[in-house]
DNA sequence: TGTACATCAGTGAACGCGCGTTCACTGATGTAC
DNA sequence: TGTACATCAGTGAACGCGCGTTCACTGATGTAC
């Protein structure tokens, strides 16, 4: 019979790489980091135990590989976004938090599982740091008005690392920790009014 | 010989049980709940590994026990601050945040041991939850502020969600977290005034 | 006060469970001639 | 095109490490008479 793909193995290597990843994102976004074991992973990729070990030498190894893609995602994007404002607005600040608040839940899986790696790994504290600086730089136009117009009652780098909480914290909260209190929804619109109109107003309190 | 303590068992026993609880507050601030193991906590302690299971089932039960010390202080904490406000004021709420930012670094180890947990074990999520409702309810005069107030555009409560993720997150970074970037530090008072001026000026954003 | 026995905190070596990891094997794909 | 061999993805039973947990034992404290 003649070969309908000249490159079967390879496909197929790219295939189960790829269903280890997908099946991994979705084993930790449901059961947790921690309480994933690598049959989880194995099993719901539909492969054997021993087949995980021909991509990834550990679990460690898959969420590196998860977080590598993450940030590579992040960084492209941010190039797209090369836009800058001279004063705190509403609309541009919202789309800034809404591109947060999306992102998040696109990346809910690996947003979770590094930040849950981290309390237990120097190197995915590591990670999650590096990723947190990447947001961190988002936020560096809203950073350089407050060191222009500060009134010197907060240190603008201060402020900005609270302002980043605000966003991660309730991200995590809404879209990871089942709502406040848990159960509750909340629709995107209103999650990303309600952070624009704190972080707005927050921001503006620190300026002349 | 005299019996110099009548009730030397009970109080040695009561010695090893608290020994235990500090050792494991101790060890969980440096490790991390998952990579404490019950050895690094018995020996820290100056007790053999056996000894821990005479006063805790499991390393589980001990942080539960560490949470409903820590529960009991803070509900014994909340009725000793009846003391309301009708509007929105600087030091007023600059109490509150500083009584937060105090509060998380007195019970660090729990906060941070008991968040970890939350991640991995339901009965542990349910009580990180529990925590969090109580400082929510410390918010709780702002909320009203907020609802009497409100110019619509933002639900109090969902307002209030977001203020106490600030304050969370906030500390997590500064306090467990080695400062934002790593390795930065922060005096309480500054720390305490930017979240002051954020959340002052962020809710105030949302009334009329 | 003294003796004999009971109780209990504490010990640490040994046990065993769970899960990560290995490896001999299978069957399919790819290559050489 | 065919045959013989090589390579590789994938399998899953078995192995073994690490750590939680147990338990027979020790020595000190407490009690009975």
């Amino acid at each position: 019979m003649e070969m309908i793909n000249p490159r079967q193995r390879q496909s197929r290597s790219l295939a189960t790489e790829a269903a280890l990843k997908a099946a991994a994102r979705s084993v930790f976004a449901a059961k947790g980091y921690f309480n994933t074991k690598i049959t989880d992973i194995t099993s719901e990729a539909g492969r054997s135990a021993g087949s995980f070990y021909t991509y990834f030498p550990s679990k460690e190894a898959l969420l590196e590989a998860l977080a590598r893609d993450f940030l590579e995602d992040l960084e492209t994007r941010q190039q797209r976004t090369p836009e800058h404002a001279q004063e705190l607005s509403y609309d541009h600040l919202r789309a800034h938090v809404a591109q947060y608040w999306h992102s998040y839940r696109e990346h809910l899986p690996e947003m979770v599982a590094i930040f849950q790696a981290s309390m237990a790994d120097q190197v995915f504290f590591a990670r999650w740091r590096q990723l947190r600086d990447v947001e961190f730089d988002e936020l560096r136009e809203f950073t350089a008005i407050l060191e222009r117009r500060s009134t010197g009652t907060a240190d603008p780098r201060v402020m900005a690392s609270a302002a980043l909480s605000t966003l991660e914290f309730f991200c995590y909260i809404w879209q990871a920790a089942g709502g406040d209190p848990p159960g509750t929804r909340l629709p995107d619109d209103q999650a990303i009014d309600t952070l624009t109109t704190l972080l707005l107003h927050g921001m503006a309190g620190a300026i002349t």
